[in-house]
DNA sequence: AAAAGTAGGCACTTTGTGGTAACTAGATAT
DNA sequence: ATATCTAGTTACCACAAAGTGCCTACTTTT
């Protein structure tokens, strides 16, 4: 799956290790859906993330280039976040590991009530 | 990306979780390349891994039917390991994450070049 | 004069995860 | 008698990530 065995510098490696950061692929869905949004609806999206969390999966999104963030100095801040072209790449392998996820659950519930 | 917005029960999130554990991608890989392998074998050829983060790997990967596991109680006993169907169906979705993941650091190295 | 509102920062505690080392079974080889 | 082999298990420690609570800036509203 990589040419690169060494798990330290694998590309791949370092974007799984971006994407499960707990909250992170919910918040690219969130972003995909609703579009833009601000850092508080963001937020009150997310009843049970705290501030701490979610600055911290934004700004390593932000890093990783899958997410623009917008900052307006006004008072008080307004401050949106919206996915980049890189993001919507993602998307399609994404809704690929969705899909199987999905059939793979599927199977097995009804292999299940077969048993 | 996913009609489960839940992240407790996103299938999607467990599946991610299971292939970011550390070395996961990379015994996927192995077993890729190399077909079947013994515990033995398998641990050699990740010569830093200790036997039981491998062992626990190996049986979160299994309990998600990703690798079959085969048991013969010889002495001393003779136990081997292989992908499944499943595994070879995540391949490709992996291997489009692999190429997204390569594509972009050649992009960003060669931006860094001619910034 | 005080409170509310935005987007966090900072310090602290808890939880999770990975790693280390020692130990096991039972037959075989020395 | 003892060391060796395989495929682990168990107890323990350390570090990083996640969660909690409190604090800030500046203006507008009450």
């Amino acid at each position: 799956m990589s040419e690169t065995h060494d798990h330290q510098s694998c590309p791949m490696d370092s974007l799984l290790r971006l994407l499960m950061g707990s909250w992170t692929t919910y918040i690219l869905w969130l972003l995909g859906t609703e579009g833009t949004l601000r850092f508080g609806q963001l937020k009150a999206l997310m009843p049970k993330i705290s501030s701490k969390v979610l600055t911290d999966r934004l700004r390593h999104l932000e890093r990783a280039g899958l997410v623009h963030r917008d900052y307006r100095p006004t008072i008080p801040p307004t401050v949106s976040y919206s996915l980049t072209a890189r993001a919507l790449e993602l998307r399609e392998v994404l809704e690929g590991l969705n899909d199987i996820a999905l059939r793979w659950r599927e199977e097995d519930e009804r292999r299940e009530l077969s048993a």
